[in-house]
DNA sequence: TTCGATTAAGTTGGATGCAGCTGTTTTGCA
DNA sequence: TGCAAAACAGCTGCATCCAACTTAATCGAA
């Protein structure tokens, strides 16, 4: 029965979840008969997860079989100028848009994720609950959908931000002054915030990788 | 070999194509032993390039079937607000990182458009191509793809704003001023410009369907 | 005549079979 | 021993087949 369900849920999310777990990892190969075999289903039901995921960019051919894309520095750049882009604009709306409910939900969220600070990976997921409340409060279903893209596209890059030392509690200030503007129904306050968080997330990142490759 | 070559051309471009030229128009439902026939192929790629439709909410589910995705009014007006913001971004960064090259392309255009103020048809080719041009100018692959899906769903919309009497020409004066402002390297007011552009295309639009709705 | 139920037709989702291409290994010749 | 060519193995792409489900139609009963 619960095996059933687990087949239920279809061979797309099983795939984009090992990917975002890191089962497999940019510049792996995914082979159909391999993925049909470890997930019980013919190569039907993976076959169309992988052209989806194909089309979303999260795949790339190499030849004629499907690798795990990877983001190289240009790339990682780029994405992050249309990811600034479109939370500011989340931002923007959600001040405009959002229901009284939604925003004292955001403001709940930042006082729960408090206790988090420590915690990178709760904190990391509380991180991208935060992040899609406010997509969801903009109202907009192409902005949620456009930022969803963006989001999964960023699974391909291995660590978060928030691992970095000191980030988790400058980034939870950073959230309360994002949904204190959108409480003020401040637009160009909440874009502003929200834009200089993810620029601030994207220089964290930047030093990681230096560091990184350093040690390396 | 012709026959051969158009079977090449997969299914998902076809159907695409079928979808923008208006073979099939939002609401209608797509069976897939019927596109099968159509294009000669089996259910098989047909399925494939469903699907990927669908995660492009190009098509939305009917109970079980896919038909053609529509637009009311209000998603109408949440996919300008995006389109805006990311032809705005657009703008902003070929203005930023185009080559001049790019840039003079751009200019050709503008005065080669001047001959088509009165042709709708190849004015809104001309416009698209235009368009994708400053896409490209951005030197962002990410939002080239993310420009690209708007526009594909933009084609779910029926009639062109640039069918409107004298909208053309207008239109034309516009894309003068966006080439300029990119020209000059004026991030910002390229960006406005394109902005602006978007709106007023929106606004024809508003008043269109209006006309539309009174007349019918 | 109308409503309900049962059956039949059509359509989607998944499995499997088959052909063609690609990349690799092995074998033969220099 | 090294290089080239040929054979082989693996994988993808398309076609077809089968089962489950949905919807439409027809028949029967009230």
């Amino acid at each position: 029965m619960n095996h059933h369900r687990s087949n239920q849920k279809d061979a797309y999310a099983l795939i984009l979840e090992a990917i975002d777990v890191g089962v497999y990892r940019p510049g792996d190969r995914l082979v159909e008969s391999d993925l049909a075999e470890r997930f019980g289903v013919s190569r039907t039901p993976i076959r169309e997860a992988l052209q989806r995921l194909e089309t979303q960019s999260l795949l790339e051919r190499d030849g004629r079989s499907l690798i795990v894309a990877s983001l190289d520095h240009n790339q990682m750049a780029e994405l992050y100028v249309v990811r600034r882009e479109l939370e500011g604009l989340a931002a923007r709306l959600a001040a405009q848009h959002a229901t009284e409910e939604e925003i004292r939900v955001l403001q709940e969220m930042v006082k729960a994720d408090d206790q988090l600070v420590d915690d990178p990976t709760e904190l990391a997921k509380a991180n991208r609950r935060f992040h899609e409340q406010i997509h969801l409060a903009s109202h907009n279903r192409y902005l949620v959908q456009q930022l969803n893209l963006v989001h999964r596209t960023m699974a391909l890059m291995a660590t978060t931000s928030l691992a970095a030392k000191g980030r988790g509690k400058i980034a939870q200030s950073e959230h309360k002054g994002i949904v204190d503007a959108i409480s003020r129904r401040d637009a160009d306050a909440a874009a502003d915030a929200l834009k200089d968080h993810i620029s601030i997330a994207f220089m964290t990142r930047l030093k990681q990788d230096a560091g990184d490759r350093s040690k390396g």
